[in-house]
DNA sequence: ATCACTGTATACAGATTAGTATAATGATGC
DNA sequence: GCATCATTATACTAATCTGTATACAGTGAT
């Protein structure tokens, strides 16, 4: 049982959401994770390498974590649409937030045949679709338009509140959703 | 009459947005301007003091194109917070669109004791407050709420715009907000 | 005890970065 | 013709970055 990848992992997470991702290097990770190089270049072969997987471990938390509280809390499929924002909500606020990876890697990474960019751009496409998935569900007649502007409110949310903490944008990001939600279900 | 200066403004405005900040290095900038590092440092007394001017020139057309567009077109307060978004799409689907500066810098300088930080993110307020001033002018009740909104539905579909351009989130950014403007209207 | 394995420590290569020093160029005005 | 000024050209420093090479320490199994 190493351990020390998933160290590393985290380390470099949250070293990303608070430094910016160029401008952590790699011998700060090491440091702060408390081991050496040759460990991390061990487990990934590059820093790119390594930028990818905190991408991937960040998007699943979320999207895990997301699931399993509209599955145990909802029943009906447009309780699951109504209830979105407010878990969201819920996450943002949590103390161990470390901001959404795929928004601030594609604003580092904004070239498009960028490895970075590629996969944070597909993981802002999968959430759009995860919400147009609820849509669907809750028979709103707009599912597409509805899904893009809810995923819109949330990317704006997300940016608001990294930019300023506790600054209750997500609060009125919910108000916001519910205004749409309803009006696309009265359709 | 240099225009020496105004074109490594240009230039660096196009290289940050096109390639990021943190990886566009000066000697990038002063190749494509076609000059020389010697002169940059003329100007722009250090590489950050550059992008906080690229910030500063970039905000300042933004608001100018935005001020002139509803002065002109538009009489009547509740008319000109309508066709808010009409005109921010006629801006972000512009052909010579570069990007919102601010949104794009803050996620590459986190730290918010970082002169960049700070610069963007009271851009970022200020434009929120320039809708702020257009909801009370429209006699919106809840102009904090919605000036709120409308900036992070903005600030979304600037990003999504910005991630895949021509992805029409813009076109769902607009009706969202005339969702909310006429939700907070009849209130 | 020896072998295999994981991780440490450290030094280094090679590339890139921001910023500076110095000399040369070229145009303008007197 | 001469001085002034902005700009160029080029070389350099010093720091930082990713990635690697090498030698060493500890641990567990057989």
């Amino acid at each position: 049982m190493t351990g020390l990848r998933e160290k590393i992992l985290t380390t470099a997470s949250n070293l990303f959401q608070t430094q910016g991702i160029n401008s952590t290097g790699v011998d700060t990770i090491v440091a702060v994770a408390g081991t050496t190089k040759m460990t991390l270049y061990k487990y990934f072969g590059s820093k790119e390498v390594l930028i990818l997987e905190v991408l991937k471990q960040g998007h699943l938390d979320f999207q895990n974590w997301l699931n399993d509280k509209l599955s145990n809390n909802t029943k009906q499929p447009s309780e699951k649409l109504q209830k979105l924002f407010d878990y969201i909500e819920e996450w943002v606020t949590s103390p161990d937030f470390h901001g959404v990876g795929f928004i601030k890697a594609s604003a580092e990474f904004p070239q498009e045949d960028n490895p970075v960019h590629q996969l944070s751009s597909q993981q802002s496409q999968q959430f759009k679709q995860y919400i147009h998935h609820l849509a669907t569900e809750a028979n709103i007649k707009d599912a597409e338009g509805l899904s893009l502007q809810l995923s819109l409110i949330f990317e704006g949310a997300v940016q608001a509140e990294q930019m300023k903490r506790g600054s209750g944008a997500i609060k009125y990001a919910k108000t916001a959703a519910k205004i749409l939600i309803d009006g696309a279900s009265t359709q």
